[in-house]
DNA sequence: GGTGAAAGCACCGAGTT
DNA sequence: AACTCGGTGCTTTCACC
């Protein structure tokens, strides 16, 4: 947790390699930038190291899961004290997949995954049954488009 | 794209591995599910070509990057025929890193990374711009609460 | 902070049961 | 469908720049 990183247009590169497919291999990457292997895995190391890389996952196709269903739902609390006890009790729901405090309309606000519709229920049923819920507002994604972690990064990149 | 996939146990595990940490060696994988290294490798690649595994990515952590700001905002059109063409355009901006077509309060409904409020600001004057778009409602995250993958993976598999 | 080579492993396909 | 095994190629380290 060492303050300010400085990442240079090297460690970009890298980044946005590995972002597109972690197991790009670090003998592509040097070809491609014209290093050695052995450096690419220094600098990999190091911002593993300082906490700019956290970790690494899979991305699934939900749907053939057998998990199509997708909703956002805005929590209203009777207090906003009761904050951080409802947010604990969400996040033990797997189903939940992000938490939000938020400013605005709700106070608490998230992102549920679900089988169906009566799976959802249950899901919202669950979380109006918590403790300081007052009532909740769902909204439900028809469509979901994907987002493009690779543009998010470059454009992070050009303004550093 | 074929129909319906089965998995079994044994792919349930090896996903969780991976799903933590792309890069677990197929050794280590083999060694834990006592199976041999080639079956992992057999079928992870079956599961890679029925479009169960989409790919691998980095997890980042953003506020090292600079971006500390993350917001919803909702989107008003001002006729629903101009969804398709009103999501082209968000997806266009790179900071804007999920989006969805929703039934209820919006239409339209996407989530912003930033890198403080003044960027967020011109990000949701874009938004705002789009033709077709009437007004936009935000709600700024004060606090996110990162999901566990596994987790969820977990209890889908549970339930299959 | 980078290199290049060498040792140690992992990947992955072919052939077998 | 899973195993073993061997060739190929990737990772990781280290002495040197």
């Amino acid at each position: 947790m060492k303050g300010k990183i400085k990442l240079d247009e090297t460690d970009h590169q890298i980044l946005n390699m590995l972002i597109d497919n972690t197991r790009t291999p670090f003998t592509d990457i040097a070809k491609k930038l014209d290093i050695s292997a052995g450096t690419v895995h220094v600098r990999v190391k190091k911002m593993e190291e300082s906490g700019i890389i956290i970790g690494s996952s899979l991305t699934l196709n939900y749907k053939k899961l057998g998990y199509t269903f997708i909703a956002y739902v805005g929590i209203f609390l009777e207090k906003t004290s009761q904050t951080q006890f409802v947010l604990n009790r969400i996040e033990e729901i797997p189903n939940i997949t992000v938490a939000h405090v938020t400013t605005g309309k709700f106070n608490l606000f998230c992102k549920i995954r679900a089988k169906n519709t009566e799976h959802a229920k249950n899901i919202i049923f669950l979380i109006d049954d918590i403790d300081g819920v007052s009532r909740t507002e769902t909204m439900i994604s028809m469509e979901e488009s994907l987002n493009d972690k690779t543009r998010l990064m470059k454009s992070i990149f050009e303004n550093m």
